[in-house]
DNA sequence: AAAATAATTTAACAAATGATAAAAAATGAA
DNA sequence: TTCATTTTTTATCATTTGTTAAATTATTTT
Protein backbone atom coordinates (compact mmCIF):
# COMPACT_ATOMS: atom_id res chain seq x y z
CA UNK A 1 0.00 0.00 0.00
CA UNK A 2 1.40 3.80 -1.21
CA UNK A 3 1.73 6.35 1.29
CA UNK A 4 -0.52 8.78 -0.23
CA UNK A 5 -3.47 5.89 0.15
CA UNK A 6 -1.65 5.10 3.92
CA UNK A 7 -2.28 8.53 4.95
CA UNK A 8 -5.89 9.07 3.08
CA UNK A 9 -6.84 6.29 5.20
CA UNK A 10 -6.78 8.69 8.44
CA UNK A 11 -7.73 11.73 7.48
CA UNK A 12 -8.00 13.39 3.87
CA UNK A 13 -5.37 16.38 3.09
CA UNK A 14 -5.44 18.60 0.79
CA UNK A 15 -2.94 18.05 -1.65
CA UNK A 16 -0.05 20.80 -0.62
CA UNK A 17 -0.27 19.43 3.13
CA UNK A 18 0.23 15.81 2.10
CA UNK A 19 3.19 16.61 0.03
CA UNK A 20 4.70 18.33 2.89
CA UNK A 21 4.05 14.92 4.76
CA UNK A 22 5.17 12.64 1.81
CA UNK A 23 8.64 14.96 1.47
CA UNK A 24 9.34 13.78 4.91
CA UNK A 25 8.72 9.67 4.09
CA UNK A 26 11.73 8.01 3.38
CA UNK A 27 11.09 3.61 2.60
CA UNK A 28 13.45 1.46 4.52
CA UNK A 29 12.84 -2.58 4.64
CA UNK A 30 13.36 -4.91 7.86
CA UNK A 31 13.32 -8.86 7.78
CA UNK A 32 11.69 -10.80 9.62
CA UNK A 33 12.72 -11.39 13.23
CA UNK A 34 13.43 -7.69 13.09
CA UNK A 35 13.01 -5.60 16.53
CA UNK A 36 11.98 -2.19 15.12
CA UNK A 37 11.68 -0.53 18.31
CA UNK A 38 12.57 -1.06 21.86
CA UNK A 39 10.93 -0.40 25.41
CA UNK A 40 12.50 1.62 27.49
CA UNK A 41 13.78 3.66 24.93
CA UNK A 42 13.03 7.36 23.26
CA UNK A 43 11.87 6.53 19.59
CA UNK A 44 12.29 8.91 16.74
CA UNK A 45 10.73 7.45 14.06
CA UNK A 46 7.18 6.88 13.72
CA UNK A 47 6.82 3.65 10.59
CA UNK A 48 3.42 3.13 8.15
CA UNK A 49 3.13 -0.21 6.85
CA UNK A 50 3.84 -0.58 3.07
CA UNK A 51 4.62 -4.48 3.21
CA UNK A 52 4.24 -6.57 6.10
CA UNK A 53 2.65 -7.45 9.58
CA UNK A 54 3.98 -6.70 13.06
CA UNK A 55 3.27 -7.30 16.68
CA UNK A 56 3.78 -4.80 19.81
CA UNK A 57 4.54 -6.25 23.03
CA UNK A 58 5.81 -5.78 26.42
CA UNK A 59 7.61 -8.01 28.69
CA UNK A 60 6.63 -8.84 32.32
CA UNK A 61 7.59 -12.40 33.73
CA UNK A 62 6.60 -13.50 29.87
CA UNK A 63 5.64 -11.47 26.51
CA UNK A 64 2.17 -9.36 26.24
CA UNK A 65 0.81 -8.95 22.97
CA UNK A 66 -1.37 -6.29 22.67
CA UNK A 67 -1.82 -4.78 19.13
CA UNK A 68 -1.04 -6.52 15.60
CA UNK A 69 0.02 -3.62 12.38
CA UNK A 70 -0.30 -4.68 9.27
CA UNK A 71 -0.62 -3.17 5.60
CA UNK A 72 -1.85 0.78 6.13
CA UNK A 73 -1.45 0.53 9.45
CA UNK A 74 0.74 3.06 11.83
CA UNK A 75 3.69 2.08 14.11
CA UNK A 76 4.47 4.09 16.99
CA UNK A 77 5.86 4.21 20.75
CA UNK A 78 3.46 6.11 21.98
CA UNK A 79 5.00 7.50 25.10
CA UNK A 80 7.94 8.38 22.97
CA UNK A 81 5.50 10.56 20.72
CA UNK A 82 3.41 11.79 22.75
CA UNK A 83 5.30 12.92 25.76
CA UNK A 84 9.02 12.39 24.88
CA UNK A 85 9.80 9.71 27.19
CA UNK A 86 11.19 6.12 26.54
CA UNK A 87 7.77 3.55 25.57
CA UNK A 88 6.89 0.79 26.58
CA UNK A 89 6.69 -1.51 23.91
CA UNK A 90 8.70 -3.65 21.83
CA UNK A 91 7.54 -4.07 17.87
CA UNK A 92 8.90 -7.41 16.33
CA UNK A 93 8.51 -7.75 12.07
CA UNK A 94 6.32 -11.08 12.28
CA UNK A 95 6.74 -11.11 8.36
CA UNK A 96 9.32 -9.29 5.92
CA UNK A 97 8.58 -5.93 6.03
CA UNK A 98 8.57 -2.61 3.68
CA UNK A 99 8.03 0.10 6.01
CA UNK A 100 7.75 4.19 5.41
CA UNK A 101 9.46 6.07 7.96
CA UNK A 102 9.12 9.35 9.46
CA UNK A 103 10.92 11.42 11.93
CA UNK A 104 9.16 12.29 14.50
CA UNK A 105 10.89 15.89 14.77
CA UNK A 106 9.85 16.73 11.47
CA UNK A 107 6.18 15.76 12.05
CA UNK A 108 6.23 17.71 15.14
CA UNK A 109 7.78 20.64 13.40
CA UNK A 110 4.50 20.14 11.07
CA UNK A 111 1.74 19.72 13.65
CA UNK A 112 2.78 23.52 14.63
CA UNK A 113 2.98 24.96 10.95
CA UNK A 114 -0.06 23.55 9.36
CA UNK A 115 -3.39 23.13 10.56
CA UNK A 116 -4.50 20.41 8.77
CA UNK A 117 -1.69 18.14 9.40
CA UNK A 118 -2.47 19.05 13.03
CA UNK A 119 -5.92 17.50 12.24
CA UNK A 120 -4.72 14.64 10.61
CA UNK A 121 -2.66 13.51 13.92
CA UNK A 122 -5.99 14.65 15.64
CA UNK A 123 -7.50 11.93 13.86
CA UNK A 124 -5.24 9.48 13.80
CA UNK A 125 -5.23 9.68 17.46
CA UNK A 126 -8.89 9.62 17.67
CA UNK A 127 -9.57 6.78 15.64
CA UNK A 128 -6.81 4.65 17.65
CA UNK A 129 -8.58 5.63 21.27
CA UNK A 130 -12.13 4.28 19.68
CA UNK A 131 -10.39 1.33 18.34
CA UNK A 132 -8.28 0.83 21.84
CA UNK A 133 -11.54 1.39 24.04
CA UNK A 134 -13.59 -1.03 22.43
CA UNK A 135 -11.62 -3.29 23.08
CA UNK A 136 -10.59 -2.52 26.91
CA UNK A 137 -14.67 -2.63 26.74
CA UNK A 138 -14.90 -6.32 24.92
CA UNK A 139 -12.17 -7.68 27.27
CA UNK A 140 -14.20 -6.26 29.92
CA UNK A 141 -17.25 -8.13 29.06
CA UNK A 142 -16.85 -11.23 27.60
CA UNK A 143 -15.05 -14.63 28.02
CA UNK A 144 -12.00 -15.72 26.09
CA UNK A 145 -13.85 -17.60 23.83
CA UNK A 146 -16.17 -15.28 22.72
CA UNK A 147 -13.24 -12.64 22.34
CA UNK A 148 -11.58 -14.96 19.86
CA UNK A 149 -14.62 -15.82 17.69
CA UNK A 150 -15.04 -11.67 17.33
CA UNK A 151 -10.86 -12.13 16.30
CA UNK A 152 -12.12 -14.43 14.15
CA UNK A 153 -15.13 -12.48 12.56
CA UNK A 154 -12.94 -9.06 12.64
CA UNK A 155 -9.46 -9.97 11.59
CA UNK A 156 -9.76 -13.22 10.25
CA UNK A 157 -6.27 -12.36 7.57
CA UNK A 158 -4.48 -12.52 11.75
CA UNK A 159 -4.95 -16.49 12.18
CA UNK A 160 -3.74 -16.93 8.98
CA UNK A 161 -0.53 -14.52 9.26
CA UNK A 162 0.03 -15.03 12.91
CA UNK A 163 0.86 -18.23 15.42
CA UNK A 164 -1.60 -18.99 17.72
CA UNK A 165 0.96 -18.27 20.98
CA UNK A 166 0.69 -14.37 19.67
CA UNK A 167 -3.18 -14.95 19.32
CA UNK A 168 -3.54 -16.13 22.57
CA UNK A 169 -1.26 -13.56 23.95
CA UNK A 170 -3.53 -10.76 22.42
CA UNK A 171 -6.67 -11.98 23.77
CA UNK A 172 -5.21 -12.24 27.48
CA UNK A 173 -4.89 -16.20 27.73
CA UNK A 174 -2.34 -18.59 27.73
CA UNK A 175 -2.08 -20.78 24.09
CA UNK A 176 -3.29 -24.02 26.17
CA UNK A 177 -6.31 -22.39 27.05
CA UNK A 178 -6.57 -20.79 23.50
CA UNK A 179 -6.04 -24.77 22.13
CA UNK A 180 -8.94 -25.82 24.46
CA UNK A 181 -11.02 -23.01 23.27
CA UNK A 182 -10.66 -24.20 19.59
CA UNK A 183 -10.66 -27.82 20.19
CA UNK A 184 -14.11 -27.08 21.74
CA UNK A 185 -15.19 -25.55 18.78
CA UNK A 186 -14.59 -28.04 16.30
CA UNK B 1 -11.69 23.45 39.07
CA UNK B 2 -11.92 26.55 36.73
CA UNK B 3 -11.98 26.06 33.04
CA UNK B 4 -8.56 27.79 32.14
CA UNK B 5 -7.37 25.26 34.20
CA UNK B 6 -8.88 22.44 32.89
CA UNK B 7 -7.82 23.58 28.83
CA UNK B 8 -3.74 23.91 30.76
CA UNK B 9 -3.69 20.23 32.05
CA UNK B 10 -4.58 18.75 28.50
CA UNK B 11 -1.73 21.47 26.09
CA UNK B 12 -1.10 24.92 26.85
CA UNK B 13 -2.77 27.63 24.17
CA UNK B 14 -1.70 30.43 23.34
CA UNK B 15 -4.32 33.36 24.81
CA UNK B 16 -5.92 34.17 21.98
CA UNK B 17 -7.05 30.18 21.20
CA UNK B 18 -7.37 29.77 24.80
CA UNK B 19 -9.36 32.71 25.13
CA UNK B 20 -11.59 31.41 21.52
CA UNK B 21 -12.12 27.84 23.51
CA UNK B 22 -13.50 29.72 26.53
CA UNK B 23 -15.69 31.90 24.38
CA UNK B 24 -17.49 28.64 23.61
CA UNK B 25 -18.15 27.51 26.81
CA UNK B 26 -21.08 27.97 29.24
CA UNK B 27 -21.81 26.47 33.00
CA UNK B 28 -24.61 23.57 33.42
CA UNK B 29 -25.03 21.65 37.06
CA UNK B 30 -26.75 18.13 37.20
CA UNK B 31 -28.08 16.38 40.26
CA UNK B 32 -26.33 13.08 41.42
CA UNK B 33 -27.93 10.30 39.03
CA UNK B 34 -28.41 12.04 35.86
CA UNK B 35 -28.31 10.45 33.12
CA UNK B 36 -25.93 13.30 31.00
CA UNK B 37 -25.07 11.79 27.77
CA UNK B 38 -26.87 8.27 26.37
CA UNK B 39 -25.77 4.91 24.12
CA UNK B 40 -27.13 4.89 20.78
CA UNK B 41 -27.37 8.76 20.50
CA UNK B 42 -25.36 11.50 18.12
CA UNK B 43 -24.04 13.81 21.59
CA UNK B 44 -23.75 17.19 19.93
CA UNK B 45 -21.58 18.65 23.33
CA UNK B 46 -18.73 17.71 25.25
CA UNK B 47 -17.88 19.09 28.77
CA UNK B 48 -15.79 19.42 30.99
CA UNK B 49 -15.62 18.35 34.96
CA UNK B 50 -15.73 21.63 37.25
CA UNK B 51 -16.89 19.79 40.32
CA UNK B 52 -18.53 16.14 40.98
CA UNK B 53 -17.77 12.66 39.86
CA UNK B 54 -19.20 10.83 37.10
CA UNK B 55 -18.75 7.71 34.66
CA UNK B 56 -19.07 5.55 31.63
CA UNK B 57 -20.77 2.48 31.06
CA UNK B 58 -22.52 0.13 28.44
CA UNK B 59 -24.96 -1.87 28.62
CA UNK B 60 -24.91 -5.12 28.33
CA UNK B 61 -26.28 -8.19 30.49
CA UNK B 62 -25.37 -6.24 32.92
CA UNK B 63 -23.66 -3.01 33.36
CA UNK B 64 -20.12 -2.30 32.51
CA UNK B 65 -18.69 0.40 33.87
CA UNK B 66 -15.17 1.49 32.20
CA UNK B 67 -14.07 5.07 33.02
CA UNK B 68 -14.83 7.16 35.80
CA UNK B 69 -14.30 11.29 35.32
CA UNK B 70 -13.64 13.40 38.35
CA UNK B 71 -12.39 17.29 38.36
CA UNK B 72 -10.53 18.21 35.43
CA UNK B 73 -11.32 15.57 33.16
CA UNK B 74 -13.15 16.06 29.82
CA UNK B 75 -16.62 14.03 28.95
CA UNK B 76 -16.73 12.73 25.63
CA UNK B 77 -18.96 10.25 23.31
CA UNK B 78 -16.06 9.08 21.56
CA UNK B 79 -18.27 7.73 18.38
CA UNK B 80 -20.01 10.86 18.75
CA UNK B 81 -16.90 13.37 18.15
CA UNK B 82 -14.57 11.41 16.54
CA UNK B 83 -17.48 9.84 13.84
CA UNK B 84 -20.45 11.71 14.10
CA UNK B 85 -22.01 8.35 14.76
CA UNK B 86 -24.27 7.34 17.99
CA UNK B 87 -21.76 6.37 20.67
CA UNK B 88 -21.77 3.59 22.86
CA UNK B 89 -21.25 4.98 26.15
CA UNK B 90 -24.02 6.15 28.87
CA UNK B 91 -22.37 8.83 31.25
CA UNK B 92 -24.21 8.66 34.90
CA UNK B 93 -23.44 11.70 37.30
CA UNK B 94 -22.22 9.80 40.52
CA UNK B 95 -22.38 12.97 42.39
CA UNK B 96 -24.11 16.84 41.72
CA UNK B 97 -21.95 18.17 39.04
CA UNK B 98 -20.93 21.60 37.77
CA UNK B 99 -20.11 21.17 34.21
CA UNK B 100 -18.59 23.29 31.43
CA UNK B 101 -20.42 22.78 28.15
CA UNK B 102 -19.04 22.92 24.68
CA UNK B 103 -20.83 21.78 21.56
CA UNK B 104 -19.37 20.12 19.14
CA UNK B 105 -19.60 21.79 16.14
CA UNK B 106 -18.37 24.55 17.22
CA UNK B 107 -15.20 22.70 18.62
CA UNK B 108 -15.15 21.34 15.23
CA UNK B 109 -15.18 24.74 13.47
CA UNK B 110 -12.05 25.61 16.01
CA UNK B 111 -10.08 22.95 14.92
CA UNK B 112 -10.18 23.95 11.68
CA UNK B 113 -9.51 27.77 11.91
CA UNK B 114 -6.60 27.52 14.51
CA UNK B 115 -3.52 25.56 14.23
CA UNK B 116 -3.23 25.39 17.98
CA UNK B 117 -6.84 24.78 19.32
CA UNK B 118 -5.91 21.37 16.74
CA UNK B 119 -3.17 20.63 18.25
CA UNK B 120 -4.96 21.30 21.79
CA UNK B 121 -7.50 18.14 20.03
CA UNK B 122 -4.61 16.10 19.16
CA UNK B 123 -3.31 15.88 22.58
CA UNK B 124 -6.36 15.22 24.47
CA UNK B 125 -6.66 12.02 22.27
CA UNK B 126 -3.22 11.00 22.64
CA UNK B 127 -3.24 11.27 26.28
CA UNK B 128 -6.58 9.73 26.63
CA UNK B 129 -5.01 6.99 23.90
CA UNK B 130 -1.92 6.07 26.32
CA UNK B 131 -4.26 6.00 29.25
CA UNK B 132 -6.66 3.35 27.62
CA UNK B 133 -3.45 1.40 26.12
CA UNK B 134 -1.78 1.43 29.56
CA UNK B 135 -4.86 -0.19 31.07
CA UNK B 136 -5.86 -2.61 28.01
CA UNK B 137 -2.45 -3.82 28.90
CA UNK B 138 -2.43 -4.38 32.65
CA UNK B 139 -6.10 -6.14 32.22
CA UNK B 140 -4.14 -8.49 30.21
CA UNK B 141 -1.23 -9.55 32.28
CA UNK B 142 -2.52 -8.95 35.94
CA UNK B 143 -5.23 -10.73 38.15
CA UNK B 144 -8.13 -8.93 39.48
CA UNK B 145 -6.45 -8.70 43.30
CA UNK B 146 -3.02 -6.96 41.21
CA UNK B 147 -5.72 -4.40 39.39
CA UNK B 148 -7.39 -3.57 42.64
CA UNK B 149 -4.25 -2.97 44.26
CA UNK B 150 -3.08 -0.52 41.66
CA UNK B 151 -6.16 1.11 41.15
CA UNK B 152 -5.77 1.86 45.11
CA UNK B 153 -2.62 3.21 44.47
CA UNK B 154 -3.10 5.36 41.08
CA UNK B 155 -6.47 6.39 42.10
CA UNK B 156 -7.56 6.13 46.07
CA UNK B 157 -10.04 8.64 45.86
CA UNK B 158 -11.98 7.29 43.73
CA UNK B 159 -12.64 4.35 46.39
CA UNK B 160 -13.76 6.83 48.54
CA UNK B 161 -15.96 8.22 46.44
CA UNK B 162 -17.32 5.18 43.85
CA UNK B 163 -19.39 2.24 45.40
CA UNK B 164 -18.07 -0.92 45.09
CA UNK B 165 -19.98 -2.66 42.94
CA UNK B 166 -19.19 0.34 40.00
CA UNK B 167 -15.24 -0.42 41.65
CA UNK B 168 -16.09 -3.93 40.63
CA UNK B 169 -17.60 -3.41 37.14
CA UNK B 170 -14.39 -1.39 36.27
CA UNK B 171 -11.98 -4.09 37.31
CA UNK B 172 -14.08 -6.36 35.33
CA UNK B 173 -15.12 -8.44 37.76
CA UNK B 174 -18.13 -9.25 39.85
CA UNK B 175 -19.29 -7.07 43.10
CA UNK B 176 -18.93 -10.64 45.29
CA UNK B 177 -15.31 -11.47 43.40
CA UNK B 178 -14.26 -8.00 44.65
CA UNK B 179 -15.44 -8.36 47.98
CA UNK B 180 -13.24 -11.99 48.14
CA UNK B 181 -10.15 -9.98 47.08
CA UNK B 182 -10.83 -7.44 49.85
CA UNK B 183 -10.98 -9.79 52.58
CA UNK B 184 -8.20 -11.52 51.72
CA UNK B 185 -6.05 -8.36 51.83
CA UNK B 186 -7.25 -7.78 55.58
C1' DA C 1 -35.79 6.11 66.15
C1' DA C 2 -37.91 2.70 63.25
C1' DA C 3 -38.69 0.89 58.94
C1' DA C 4 -37.45 0.33 54.33
C1' DT C 5 -34.08 0.13 50.91
C1' DA C 6 -29.55 -0.34 49.08
C1' DA C 7 -24.82 -1.86 49.44
C1' DT C 8 -21.53 -5.11 50.99
C1' DT C 9 -19.95 -9.40 52.75
C1' DT C 10 -19.95 -14.34 53.41
C1' DA C 11 -20.65 -19.11 52.05
C1' DA C 12 -21.07 -23.09 48.99
C1' DC C 13 -20.65 -24.85 44.70
C1' DA C 14 -19.83 -24.40 39.43
C1' DA C 15 -17.29 -22.94 35.55
C1' DA C 16 -13.36 -20.89 33.37
C1' DT C 17 -8.65 -20.37 33.03
C1' DG C 18 -3.77 -21.28 34.51
C1' DA C 19 0.38 -24.37 35.17
C1' DT C 20 2.99 -28.19 34.06
C1' DA C 21 4.28 -32.04 31.41
C1' DA C 22 4.07 -34.93 27.55
C1' DA C 23 2.57 -36.12 22.85
C1' DA C 24 1.68 -34.86 18.20
C1' DA C 25 2.11 -31.97 14.27
C1' DA C 26 4.31 -28.54 11.59
C1' DT C 27 8.29 -26.07 10.10
C1' DG C 28 13.03 -25.21 8.97
C1' DA C 29 17.88 -26.68 8.39
C1' DA C 30 21.34 -29.84 6.91
C1' DT D 1 14.56 -36.63 2.66
C1' DT D 2 15.99 -36.77 7.43
C1' DC D 3 16.88 -34.65 11.66
C1' DA D 4 16.28 -30.99 14.82
C1' DT D 5 13.55 -27.39 16.39
C1' DT D 6 9.39 -24.98 17.05
C1' DT D 7 4.51 -24.81 17.44
C1' DT D 8 0.24 -26.75 18.71
C1' DT D 9 -2.58 -29.97 21.07
C1' DT D 10 -3.98 -32.97 24.80
C1' DA D 11 -4.30 -34.37 29.59
C1' DT D 12 -4.30 -33.64 34.57
C1' DC D 13 -4.63 -30.99 38.48
C1' DA D 14 -4.58 -26.26 40.85
C1' DT D 15 -6.26 -21.68 41.16
C1' DT D 16 -9.14 -17.94 40.07
C1' DT D 17 -13.38 -16.06 39.15
C1' DG D 18 -18.48 -16.58 38.49
C1' DT D 19 -23.27 -17.69 40.28
C1' DT D 20 -26.69 -17.87 43.57
C1' DA D 21 -28.58 -17.13 47.95
C1' DA D 22 -28.53 -15.50 52.48
C1' DA D 23 -26.71 -12.60 56.16
C1' DT D 24 -24.88 -8.35 57.60
C1' DT D 25 -24.03 -3.48 57.42
C1' DA D 26 -24.92 1.13 55.81
C1' DT D 27 -27.96 4.62 54.05
C1' DT D 28 -32.26 6.88 53.27
C1' DT D 29 -37.03 7.82 54.24
C1' DT D 30 -40.82 8.27 57.17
Amino acid sequence: MDISKILDLIYELPDQSKLALQNNVSEIAFPKGHILLKANKIESNIYFIKKGLVRAYVERDNEVTFWFGKEGETIISMKSYVEDQPGYENIELLEDCELYELKTENLRKLFNEDVHIANWGRKFAEKELIKTEERLISKQFKNASERYLELMKDHPVLLQRVQLGHIASYLGITQVSLSRIRAELK
